[in-house]
RNA sequence: GCCCGGAUGGUGGAAUGGUAGACACGCAGGACUUAAAAUCCUGUGGCCAUAACGGCUGUGCGGGUUCAAGUCCCGCUCCGGGUACCA
């Protein structure tokens, strides 16, 4: 029979559909539960690449492995249908966003359904249907009314906040103020990374090292703009310990870590010569202070001004405005070459009491820290780079742990930086009475921090790198924020029952170049009035993207729901996500925005877990092969024509070198899974998504790889639907062998992502299957439900034509039989110093004297023994034998 | 600069410190066919040798540990990702 894929695609795709074979169980009593998570997509015009299934597939394999395993299964999917392009596409055409998402959504769901995956459609979500985006405003209003406890490291409701007395008696106005500077939430005039191209906000995240903005490429601008912030910060720590008991790859673990940026050291008060006021200083390196030569303050410093002295001021205020007009970009630039100004006045060294300059320079950051520094030239790379340039004195107060040498020399008399570990010099005064001489870093720290505690001068410290979210963007196509603005300058947020707060049509998409956006034309929608007659103003700027990804997963667990955001019992069920996988381009915005709203929502007994995703995995991008001439050039790829595994430039005929690149529409290599559907089938495209290589690694599409795996469906298809392949009896040891070896490996492979290896071994036993040329029954049954969550279309119909009416989705997992992996010979390679020479079969039972005995008695060993003596024999039993031989 | 990951045949990739190259593509040969495609079978790291057995060599480079290293340790090179004056 041929393997007439589509016909067997489209009817069991068809037959899933009407019987609703994936609906989730709706029993919660089954303890064995598995929560199955893709990233959504984003629907764009384009459809689906190859990329996308490469997750879902991922993720249906394993889901479907584990309903045969007994487990209730959520697996859903949904749309992340906010965003720019469609909204770009309105400017243009004047087509509503919510016309074309749900093209693009419609599309979408065609092609993944296509691929036979196994989601349960009932549960689908969109972010941009206000069923949904109610409750996306809803945790807005609940992030609004919460505060930080930093005492019990908890987000606690603001009603539960204790406003101090001297605030309390300031009256109504300032207890606002304190409030509003406590919420999570907060509106404010916030300097912003503009980009004048997307007339849109970008958060700090969005903006790429060079200072482009990630989404267009264009340079971004500094503006000041109102804007609504998230107070993230405050949950670093938590989102900080929270990572450890995750079961994630260590390097996403890492690279929130590195950006949470949690530092430990001191804060220290300088005392200002001639001022009542206090220079406070955060730093790492408190043990350095004797080092300390020099202070510096950020340009935008609160304390600029009055620190500068009169014959020093214009010099000062000139550099402050030129850094002012500088854009962050410029000063990181410029990071080799430094600049600053001497403010004329001098800090006092609590330490020693000598006095130090004080210098405004913006290689000095204001949001960090206190935005101060003291610099300690002999012990920090940028210090010293300033101290080189304006001559000030570097002062090594630390020895080098290094051999006598030049280097340390130098570094000993200022001449080099030393930034590691050393003995302390120079470091006691007589006058403090602090003395650290002689000991090294971390005992200096420690020494140095409990004699500032004691002096009243400092205080160990904490800080992070993290920074407040900047949460709004001036966009149509985002989630509203119920919030009014009221002319008298009060803030409210609508009433959650008011929710959710719809978006109004518009005629015009086009942001304002204020910076305001398009939703402030809509006067109707914009202007409220109060049962007192008072105006207001509604919130013009909308959700980023971030919102509706950032708790979709817990929607998902009951999507439908019209009174709650979620069914608690179901939530309590559900929840933690048991594998989420995607890319791992959102190893750090999604994924730590999504677990603080989580922390939150978990502080605020909403959720019933601390942490929303338990396992997580990310796949490796998939690339395709591209080709350039000698000089780099890139050469489209239908130009290319292949002779001799070499390639070739049709139309000039010179040879071009092949290379791997991300697929582009202008390299001509992108690859449509319609068409890979179309030509191989949809199981075809998943089993080669899946045997490419492993899942986390970055690889290269190669249309000619789809043929082996198709190959292999071919070639399972005609063995297992011949009848004369399947005979009655007993089935043949060898047969039982490789069947329960598949078993194995594949059930193993499934439980740790490894599903190359898996294919694989399936692979294996079909080879094995034509080699014996015939099997029984059971053999085909068996091998069918391990193959069945890899290519679920073909299984279907190979279970099917063994006469089962039901689905294969839920028939139990083979069990491995031991005994019949049993092997009673093993054949032992035999190696003289390290390398292979024969090899001999023996008992798997054998002592190792025995078997060193035949084998030193062997006919082949004869040869290799007379090139030396025997001076060792290393018999691993079941392994290998190793003789060592003196010469 | 710093952090993380990687480098294995012509290609994608296998390999709890224990037979390197599983599986697949490609290629070569054979069977079937008038022929081709499809299918089925065999071979396939490189070098040398051959009637045959075989030998040497080989996992980016240089050292080391070990009876034994693709795998562990030290020092590099190149490639990819993240981050960037964070005191």
């Amino acid at each position: 029979m041929d393997y007439n894929f589509t016909g067997i695609e489209k009817k069991w795709q068809k037959y899933w559909e009407e019987k609703k074979t994936f609906k989730t169980p709706e029993d919660l009593k089954n303890p064995k539960k598995c929560y199955v998570l893709d990233m959504f997509p984003y629907p764009s015009g384009a459809g689906l690449h190859v990329g996308h299934p490469e997750g879902y597939t991922a993720t249906d394999i394993y889901s479907r492995y584990k309903r045969m395993k007994g487990y209730n299964v959520l697996h859903p999917m949904g749309w992340d249908a906010f965003g720019l392009p469609a909204e770009q596409y309105a400017i243009q055409t004047g087509t509503h966003p919510s016309i074309t998402t749900k093209n693009n959504c419609d599309t979408f769901r065609r092609q993944i359904k296509d691929l036979g995956l196994s989601y349960d459609w009932d549960k689908e979500i969109n972010t941009t249907d206000p069923k949904y985006f109610r409750w996306t405003q809803w945790i807005f209003i609940r992030l609004y009314n919460t505060w930080f406890d930093e005492s019990l490291q908890k987000g606690r409701p603001v009603s539960e906040l204790k406003i101090p007395e001297e605030i309390r008696n300031q009256g109504n106005k300032e207890i606002t103020k304190f409030i509003d500077s406590k919420r999570l939430a907060y509106y404010d005039n916030a300097q912003v990374w503009w980009c004048p191209n997307c007339r849109i906000v970008c958060a700090n995240e969005e903006v790429l090292f060079d200072g482009s903005h990630e989404k267009c490429g264009n340079r971004v601008e500094r503006k000041y703009l109102k804007q609504w912030m998230l107070r993230i910060p405050l949950y670093a720590e938590r989102l900080l310990k929270g990572i450890e008991g995750l079961d994630w790859p260590e390097g996403i673990k890492d690279m929130q870590r590195n950006w949470i940026g949690r530092s430990t050291g001191a804060e220290v008060d300088f005392a200002i010569d001639g001022l009542n006021e206090k220079l406070t200083v955060f730093t790492t390196r408190p043990d350095t202070l004797f080092g300390a030569t020099y202070m510096v303050i950020a340009p935008e410093h609160s304390l600029t001004g009055i620190i500068t002295t009169d014959e020093k001021r214009k010099a000062v205020d000139d550099y402050i405005k030129a850094a002012s007009l500088k854009s962050d970009l410029d000063r990181t630039d410029l990071a080799k070459d430094k600049t600053g100004v001497f403010t004329g006045r001098y800090a006092i060294n609590p330490v020693n009491h000598k006095q130090i300059p004080i210098w405004v320079a913006d290689y000095v950051l204001t949001g960090y820290g206190t935005g101060a520094i003291m610099a300690v030239p002999a012990h920090d790379t940028r210090d010293f780079e300033f101290a080189e340039k304006f001559g000030l004195p570097i002062i090594c107060i630390q020895d080098p742990d290094l051999p006598d040498s030049d280097q340390k020399k130098r570094i000993v008399a200022g001449k080099e930086c030393w930034t590691e570990d050393g003995k302390y010099i120079n470091s006691s005064d007589k006058s403090t009475g602090i003395d650290i001489n002689g000991l090294n870093k971390e005992a200096g720290i420690a020494k140095i921090i409990s004699w500032l505690v004691a002096e009243r001068l400092g205080k160990e410290k904490v800080n992070y790198k993290i920074r407040d979210w900047l949460f709004s963007r001036q966009r149509y196509w985002g989630e509203p924020f119920p919030v009014i603005h009221w002319e008298d300058g009060e803030v409210t947020l609508i009433d959650e029952n008011q929710l959710p707060l719809q978006l109004p049509e518009l005629e015009k998409y086009l942001p304002g170049e204020s910076g305001e956006s398009p939703l402030s034309n809509a006067t109707e929608w914009l202007i409220v009035t109060d049962k007192s007659g008072r105006r207001g103003r509604r919130e013009t700027n909308t959700m980023p993207q971030w919102a509706g990804s950032c708790w979709y997963y817990l929607r998902y667990i009951d999507p439908s729901n019209d009174k709650m955001i979620f069914d608690t019992a179901k939530e309590k069920y559900w929840m933690p996500v048991d594998l989420y996988i995607g890319g791992a381009e959102h190893a750090v915005l999604h994924l730590l925005y999504s677990r603080f709203w989580h922390k939150v929502l978990f502080d605020l007994g909403i959720v019933s877990t601390d942490e929303p995703y338990q396992k997580l995995f990310n796949q490796g991008m998939i690339l395709a092969f591209a080709y350039e001439n000698e000089s780099g050039t890139k050469v489209a790829t239908d130009v290319i024509e292949e002779r001799d595994a070499k390639f070739f430039n049709k139309e000039t005929g010179t040879e071009v070198r092949q290379i791997v690149a991300k697929m582009s529409k202008s390299l001509k290599n992108v690859v449509n899974p319609d068409d890979v559907v179309a030509k191989y089938g949809a199981d075809s495209l998943r089993l080669y998504e899946m045997f490419m290589g492993p899942l986390d690694v970055i690889k290269p599409w190669d249309d000619k790889g789809v043929k082996g795996v198709s190959n292999f469906l071919g070639r399972t298809f005609r063995f297992f639907s011949n009848q004369e392949n399947i005979v009655d009896g007993n089935e043949d040891p060898e047969i039982l062998k490789g069947l329960h070896q598949a078993i194995k490996k594949v059930e193993g492979d499934i439980e740790n992502l490894r599903f190359n290896t898996a294919i694989s071994a399936m692979m294996i036993f079909l080879n094995l299957a034509y080699k014996k040329g015939k099997v029984t029954k059971d053999t085909v049954v068996t091998f069918t439900k391990i193959l069945s969550p890899f290519a679920p279309h073909l299984a279907e119909e190979l279970w099917n034509l063994q006469g089962n009416h039901k689905s294969i989705a839920y028939e139990p997992w083979p069990e491995v039989n031991e005994d019949y992996l049993k092997e009673d010979l093993f054949e032992y390679p035999v190696s003289f110093n390290g390398k292979l020479r024969f090899k001999i079969e023996l008992p798997v039972t054998m002592s190792k004297e025995e078997i060193a005995k035949i084998v030193l008695a062997d006919e082949r060993a004869k040869k290799w023994l007379e090139t030396g003596t025997l001076s060792n024999i290393i018999v691993v039993p079941n392994r290998i034998v190793n003789i060592v031989l003196k010469s």
